[in-house]
DNA sequence: CCAAAAGTGTTATGTCTACACCCATGA
DNA sequence: TCATGGGTGTAGACATAACACTTTTGG
């Protein structure tokens, strides 16, 4: 009795105006590390609904491109950054009313920069902004349509990503010291983390980070001058760190 | 320059006619264990576009209600499951001409059932039926649409959240013995695991399983009797097991 | 008694963590 | 020479994997 013949629910004779329209947008979460804290980059809303609040970058996708073109297009049109260094989509959103003007589903990607700071710079102070993650999770921002869950969402997909994946490398620049790639971690996480035990992990194999032989600039208060790295191949696979009480799963409970 | 004041792109003079329409579905990756192989769900297509080829269940999501109760809907519909055990969403599809009849962008979810010979077995023959994923996966079957990429997807996916998730208890029923849980593990991953050591990590720190104090009937051959349990609560944060190769990540290379 | 499957014990090996210690720089 | 951060060494705690061994059933 259950398993209908399946033909996507669409009847022989096939009319398209007999299906629900929905209006299809890509939104995208642009993450980027600013004073060793996560933060997203917002746009302030111009038109109703929802005027005057903050909301993550997005709009319509076209009928003749894909999703991921969409989401490429919409980063280039409202930063300017061309290169897609690292956008993933992370999930859909349909929820009736979500949109008040009309039905619409919306496809969320994820994006990593680095200079997103330039791009707001060059832009109207009130339009674009920078602003701390923990703002936008802790509900303190008013954020547009259910941006905020995406953006929760988004945040804890990284979380997850940093240990699964490559994506920490997103987060700093072609080469990179040892402890910012930590800061990365440790901002993302909100964790501390052992700087020995973490210089031991990626640099000691080799793959993960591969050394330049150039040297930072220690800071004002000086210090040993930290060597710089360029990120190497096995970040494709996954990611050398795991978050701290991860491994103790379930413990002495109960 | 970039960044436009922002408003989903709708200009201030809205008229929804203006935006491309597309139609919105959610499709199943329905997974089961049957002969300690993973197989999947598929229907048979009985209309245009590709007629007679497999494919997995599905049906056009409503304006009134989310994405995540449509999949309920579709997955009640098709197989008269109503217990909505695990189904989660796992991507977003939309490239151009997917469906060569219309703008369609499909949501897929991931189901994992215990049931579902049953369901089958009910049904024409010719209408549904349950296949290795291995056939799915090396394009033996010829499926419709763009659903070899989505069970290929739904595929990885189950075997990242083997690890990180407690999806493994989806696929066993209420109660069940060590080896059943260690068969799922080894089926989705492809693997070997000790037997012995297998054990020790689920059932020696409490929370994994709960001895249920009954045992199960040795099979024909004989053997001793084993415990039966159920799943505990620690499942809810991840797994107990360990994919093999997965800490040994980046050993000696170059 | 034998085969088969469940379950326990043991041990070498590997990994992680904490922390002591040394190095190179700016002021 | 002192403060600061980069970088190395190391020992104990802990986790892993391999496999020998015991237990309990059906035939």
């Amino acid at each position: 009795m259950p398993t209908k013949t399946r033909d996507q629910g669409v009847p022989a004779a096939y009319n398209p105006s007999e299906f629900p329209a929905f209006a299809v947008t890509v939104d995208i979460v642009i993450l980027t590390m600013l004073k060793s804290r996560l933060h997203v980059l917002f746009v302030r809303r111009g038109v109703a609904p929802f005027e005057g609040k903050w909301a993550i970058p997005g709009g319509f996708k076209r009928p003749n491109e894909t999703l991921d073109q969409a989401a490429k297009r919409e980063l280039s049109e409202e930063t300017g950054v061309d290169s897609a260094s690292l956008l993933k989509q992370f999930g859909a959103y349909g929820d009736p009313g979500r949109d008040p003007r009309m039905n619409v589903v919306t496809v969320a990607y994820l994006a990593v920069l680095l200079d997103v700071g330039a791009v707001v710079a060059g832009t109207d102070a009130a339009a674009a902004a920078l602003l701390p993650v923990s703002e936008a999770l802790t509900g303190k921002l008013d954020l547009a349509f259910d941006h905020a869950r995406i953006v929760r969402d988004a945040v804890e997909r990284v979380r997850v990503d940093l240990e699964q994946t490559g994506i920490a490398t997103a987060f700093v620049g072609p080469t990179f010291t040892v402890a910012e790639l930590r800061a990365v971690y440790e901002a993302v996480w909100g964790v501390h983390l052992d700087g020995a035990n973490f210089r031991r992990r990626v640099v000691t194999e080799s793959g993960w980070v591969i050394p330049t032989g150039r040297r930072a600039r220690p800071g004002v208060a000086g210090g040993k001058p930290a060597e710089l790295f360029r990120a190497g191949r096995l970040w494709q696979q996954g990611g050398p760190i795991r978050h701290p009480q991860s491994p103790e799963r379930g413990k002495g409970n109960q």
